[in-house]
DNA sequence: TCGCGGAAGGGTCCTACCTT
DNA sequence: AAGGTAGGACCCTTCCGCGA
């Protein structure tokens, strides 16, 4: 794909001497994996990024073309630019998305774009919605997965809320439940077709109560995190009856869903394991021969220290580990909210750089060394 | 030999548009 | 309405030619 050179348009004036700028970063930065944050005259961090070439990378910001490119858009509004070298691409990753976390900076509101995954989630409010995306939301209360395949997923999902009656309206619908009394007595309409296949309990319509349909929800919930096997039972008595009342496109329809939800709970099943696997001592090599040990617990980094040489420091380093080996697990559930963006890097890293899992070693391992 | 600048490549996401 | 797809945008990384 080739980008476009457009002309050259009358630029505002940057917010610092960027000549200055550049000078500073080619005299100082040097082409090492790093994490650099700019800043704002406020002194408010901007932008961070991640580079495996600091030098390289922060140059290529003073050619970029005003306004079209959001390198030079990031620069003029910067007014210093400041970075941490990281011992390695891994560190960069790391450093790059708990900063990012930790600072929300304005220019980078799409995040960090090297992830790709599908995950399920339930919104919070009076009649949570259960369904299938990419990132997470501020109202989203629960997440599972990751999955695989977004097609799959959405499908499994949809069946899992029409089995259930939880509702796949938009987030904004006003939620009118049962016995909440109301100026009305004339019956409602529900807003969709669902409700009239039986497909939803109707909560934005007064069919159903808070209660009852906390109940559906929580019975979902239960089924993503393998407690309940409830909702494929009701597809079985369902697909059974019709086949033994002869209706056998109605019992091929019940067995598309059970097939829906079997392969669902096998894939909620490997998810947990997935990450549960992300559990170990990784002994991530330095660009420059300092390797660097993270102590990684269910997808997030909990420790991490230089590669421990010498006996004294292995000793302590063991100390540490055995620490977070003794830790209670947390009950199988849905995924922490605030890890979320770790355990999908570290997925992803781990997927990409399959030679790295040579390098870990189980927490256990080193406890009792 | 090294650093620089320019350009292309790679992987991913977003959006508009089209089809079913 | 849902699903598929093409094109564009984004964020780097890598390659190549050039000059000191």
């Amino acid at each position: 794909m080739s980008r476009s050179r457009k002309a050259q348009r009358v630029a505002p004036i940057p917010s610092a001497d960027l000549e200055q700028l550049r000078c500073r970063v080619r005299a100082l930065a040097e082409n090492r994996p790093a994490v650099y944050r700019m800043t704002d005259a406020a002194g408010r961090i901007i932008y961070v990024g991640k580079a495996k070439r600091l030098r390289t990378r922060l140059l290529t910001y003073f050619r970029a073309e005003y306004p079209d490119d959001k390198a030079a858009r990031i620069l003029y509004a910067a007014t210093d630019i400041a970075w941490d070298y990281v011992p390695s691409e891994f560190a960069a990753y790391l450093g790059e998305l708990r900063q990012i976390r930790r600072h929300r900076p304005h220019f980078n509101y799409r995040g960090n774009v090297t992830r790709r995954s599908v995950l399920i989630k339930m919104s919070g409010g009076p009649a949570p919605r259960i369904y299938a995306g990419g990132t997470v939301s501020r109202d989203d209360l629960r997440c599972y997965g990751p999955f695989q395949s977004l097609g799959r997923t959405l499908e499994a999902v949809r069946t899992l809320n029409d089995l259930l009656g939880i509702r796949d309206c938009r987030a904004t619908m006003p939620i009118v439940f049962a016995g909440q009394g109301d100026l009305f007595d004339e019956p409602r309409q529900a807003g969709c077709l669902r409700h009239e296949f039986g497909f939803c309990s109707g909560p934005c319509a007064g069919f159903v109560t808070e209660r009852e349909y906390r109940l559906r929800v929580d019975t979902a919930a239960a089924f993503l995190e393998g407690r309940t096997i409830q909702p494929m039972d009701r597809v079985v008595a369902a697909m059974q009856e019709a086949a033994e009342a002869g209706r056998y496109e109605l019992a091929t329809r019940w067995r598309e869903k059970f097939e829906q939800l079997e392969w669902l709970l096998a894939a909620t099943s490997r998810a947990r394991s997935a990450v549960d696997l992300l559990t170990f001592v990784y002994r991530d090599p330095g660009t420059y021969g300092e390797d660097q040990a993270y102590v990684v617990v269910q997808g997030v980094v909990r420790a991490s220290a230089p590669y421990p040489a010498t006996p004294i420091e292995r000793e302590a380093f063991k100390g540490v580990v055995a620490g977070e080996a003794e830790r209670p697990k947390p009950a199988a559930g849905p995924l922490p909210m605030d890890a979320i963006d770790e355990i999908l890097l570290l997925m992803a890293w781990f997927r990409a750089h399959p030679d790295a899992l040579g390098r870990t070693t189980p927490l256990e391992e080193w406890a009792a060394a």
